[in-house]
RNA sequence: GGCGGCGUAGCCAAGCGGUAAGGCAGCGCUCUGCAAAAGCGCUAUUCAUCGGUUCAAAUCCGGUCGCCGCCUCCA
């Protein structure tokens, strides 16, 4: 597989450090508000790869960092007068609310910023002894200077930086302007930590590189994040690291697009900030949610409109519908050889449009032109053939993710038997009757499908 | 000022040198007691625009127009 590393801004073909294992490390939240559908569109797609790399074979290590301890979730909890954990904690539960609900597979490990002070304390320690970095008023700085590949990855000359607002009203003293802070002296109110180097609170950038390392080791193959984190977070991480540890830090960075909503740039005041339970209150499934974030390509803006969720929805009952026929398919017989050969070929199309740097509409694609082939035959199909359709939709979801497991259950005596009062009014010609219990069922959200085979049944 | 992206049917969206995937919507049809649901069929001589390279370009090169992102804590 290849894929797209920002760090030579190339497609490059894909090699692990070990054999058949990746070590996967992604920017997780910054615990100080609730998710909204952009931070989601990122996860989604973090999934996405990482099941893609399990589908191909890999034994994945991943690791999703929490920061809770910055200056955003410092002034949530003062704003509120509650302790910082009170605040983190609460975001952090609906962080995993909605991972849960998009059908996200857990990392194996999400270590916390304030579990991990020791570990960020002793690389600011080497960063010191090593002379990357230096100590100002309580607060130790990385000279930037110091590492001459320091914007690579941003494909940014140091020197150019333009230097904004944001640095002017920085309240810590640098030698450089550019210079960021590993580790900021404690202030009034603020919880601290103590360190050799003076009582104090680590800087944003120090706790990915310390947790990453614990976790995956000083060199491993992928990071990923939004766009967002490539300048400064990521490229500070890649000058911390490897100042540190003297070897390659990561070898593919994989960044994801944002998202805007109707045309322009999520925002609270223009009041087009979506959650994910903003949607879900309005009606709409979250594994259409799902399938609309990953259907667009990964580093293109998406648009995200109300619109293109229903269509997402209508697309992804296509599939759904799908499954449900092959589920209710009867006929005895042999396997189709034939038709055998065709799904072997479409899996593997999906393979390789997956394999090119995550090409889902193309993988889509190939998906939904087996399905159109099937369809016209649905009736011909034995058990066998079923089957081995059937097979195919739950490898290919596997990496998809957009069916849930309980999307068809196991029918429902209760429901069987309203079904059969029905067929009974019906053969009665008490039509009266028999629509009423049409439409009680579908209240109850089960829909029933009148077929030349009898009578079929789904939730909606 | 610096770095970068995009413009393909009503909408979403692949294709990245060999003659326009797929999804949604729409229209027609099949099935049905009627519906619903589902299924089937149809729907871009053309890829913002102008010019160039080539036997061949949506795909490469140059110009123009339009839209957008990032440049210190926002995924």
């Amino acid at each position: 597989m290849r894929f797209y590393n920002t760090l030579t801004r190339r497609l490059e073909e894909f090699r692990e450090i070990e054999k058949g294992k990746v070590g996967l490390y992604t920017c997780g939240p910054t615990v100080y508000d609730f998710p909204h559908i952009g931070n989601n569109r990122a996860y989604v797609f973090e999934d996405l790869v990482k099941r893609f790399l399990i589908h191909s074979g890999y034994a994945v290590r991943h690791v999703m960092n929490i920061t809770d301890i910055d200056d955003k979730t410092i002034r949530k909890a003062s704003e509120l007068g509650v302790p910082l954990s009170a605040v983190t904690q609460k975001f952090i539960d609906a962080f995993h609310a909605d991972l849960r609900a998009l059908n996200v597979l857990p990392a194996d490990v999400y270590p916390r910023a304030t579990e991990h002070i020791p570990e960020m304390v002793g690389l600011i320690s080497q960063l010191l002894e090593k002379g990357f970095a230096y100590e100002k008023d309580g607060s130790v700085y990385f000279s930037i200077g110091r590492f001459p590949n320091y914007g690579r990855l941003a494909n940014v000359e140091p020197e150019s930086l333009k230097l904004g607002a944001a640095v002017s009203a920085d309240e810590y003293e640098k030698e450089a302007v550019q210079d960021f802070a590993l580790w900021k002296g404690k202030k009034p109110g603020e919880p601290s930590w103590p360190a050799p180097f003076g009582e104090g609170r680590p800087g944003w950038h120090i706790e990915c590189s310390a947790m990453s390392m614990k976790y995956l080791g000083p060199h491993f193959d992928i990071h990923m994040g939004g766009v967002d984190n490539i300048f400064p977070h990521h490229e500070n991480e890649i000058a911390q690291s490897e100042c540190a540890n003297g070897v390659a830090f990561v070898n593919f960075w994989l960044h994801c697009q944002h998202l805007i909503i109707d045309g322009q740039k999520m925002s609270k005041s223009l009041g087009n900030f979506y959650t994910l339970s903003d949607l879900l209150g309005k009606g709409h499934a979250p594994m259409a949610v799902r399938y609309l974030l990953i259907a667009t390509h990964y580093r293109k803006l998406l648009n995200f409109t109300l619109e293109g969720l229903e269509m997402a929805a209508q697309a992804l009952s296509r599939v759904k519908n799908f499954v449900f026929s092959l589920k209710n398919v009867g006929t005895e017989g042999e396997a189709d050889a034939e038709l055998a050969a065709a799904v072997q070929a479409s899996l593997a199309a999906f393979q390789k449009n997956m394999a090119d740097d995550f090409n889902v509409s193309g993988a889509l694609g190939e998906m939904f032109d087996l399905i159109g082939k099937v369809n016209p035959r649905l009736n011909a199909l034995s058990r066998a053939d079923a089957a081995n359709l059937l097979g195919y939709v739950e490898r290919v979801n596997s990496v998809l993710g957009i069916l849930e497991p309980d999307d068809q259950g196991p029918l429902d005596a209760e429901i069987e038997a309203r079904i059969a009062l029905r067929e009974k009014a019906r053969r009665e010609k008490d039509y009266a009757r028999a629509d009423e219990i049409r439409a009680e069922l579908k209240a109850q959200g089960i829909v029933l499908l009148d077929t030349p085979a009898g009578v079929k049944w789904k939730k909606e």
